[in-house]
DNA sequence: GAAAATTATATTGTGCACAATTAAATTTGA
DNA sequence: TCAAATTTAATTGTGCACAATATAATTTTC
């Protein structure tokens, strides 16, 4: 009698709906607070990785973000012209187009510094749970990211 | 000297990332499941609501998967476009589309039943780790929905 | 019982996500 | 060296998400 693992249809017992259902409800924690920064999520997740490093390509930040350029080049587009941050072709490589913060893009790294006090504050967790729960997290990321890991025969192309 | 819970603004230390990032993995990993099925990830989730109950209103789909009708309507037409339902007004209260599966959307819950077992593959988690993930989303979600409840003043409107 | 308020869905517009294709620059290799 | 393969962005098209608005049906209140 051994219980199979998650066979059902039933939504409340998926852990994707959950998944799918807590990210939304992230994000939508995040709207308010970043429309004060005229940022959406994506666009502060860009920003993030800048504030970490600037003049980065747009590949590196696609492979940063798991985002490709039919979503980042546009993004990218918008924040240009909010003046956040420059886009060049690298002269070394000119296939390659290089991310740079403006004066305004690098200033508003300290008006961001509230938004993760502010999440803070409404996840109401202890810092432990908040790390276990997260790298819990980026280990799932990674086992679904596994290329055709658990399946038992798969000869490839 | 106490840490203060993730004032962090480095992209790998945010829940937020790793929430999102493994939400984006989670339904990269239904696609292909599910284009066998030609249902899209937020159809299935629909279908999967449909499978438990038959004859929902739109507005009981939106509050069950927290959608709204912008997101349900255009959504549901192509899969009454695809014959899988039916939408039609309520007779007892026009303001309100039922929808109904057609055989054809009863019949694919049959194939769907195999999508969570190459799942639960993929995952290779033991069901205790899977309950527990989703039940600390779930928890999440809950508290990420809760009014203004850490916010230490707010008369409101 | 009619005006006002509420409820349910649809529509419009913006911004992701992502697949597929295109185009240009660079690298590789016969 | 030069043609083929590879790499990098951009473009195009589809389908969510979600805010804002519109519209129509129903309920409430006086």
């Amino acid at each position: 009698m051994k219980k199979p693992l998650s066979p059902s249809l039933l939504l409340d017992e998926q852990l994707c709906f959950a998944l799918y259902a807590a990210s939304r409800r992230m994000t939508a924690v995040y709207r308010p607070l970043l429309e004060a920064l005229d940022l959406t999520y994506p666009q502060y997740l860009v920003m993030l990785v800048l504030w970490e490093r600037d003049g980065v390509t747009v590949r590196e930040l696609g492979e940063r973000l798991q985002l490709d350029s039919g979503t980042l080049t546009p993004l990218l587009k918008r924040l240009e012209q909010a003046g956040l941050l420059g886009r060049r072709r690298r002269q070394s490589d000119e296939r390659e187009v290089e991310i740079t913060l403006t004066d305004a893009g690098h200033t508003l790294r300290v008006r961001a510094a509230e938004v993760p006090r502010c999440l803070a504050e409404k996840l109401c967790m202890s810092v432990d749970a908040f790390t276990r729960l997260r790298d819990e997290l980026k280990n799932l990321a990674t086992q679904l990211a596994s290329p055709t890991d658990p399946t038992p025969i798969d000869p490839g192309e």
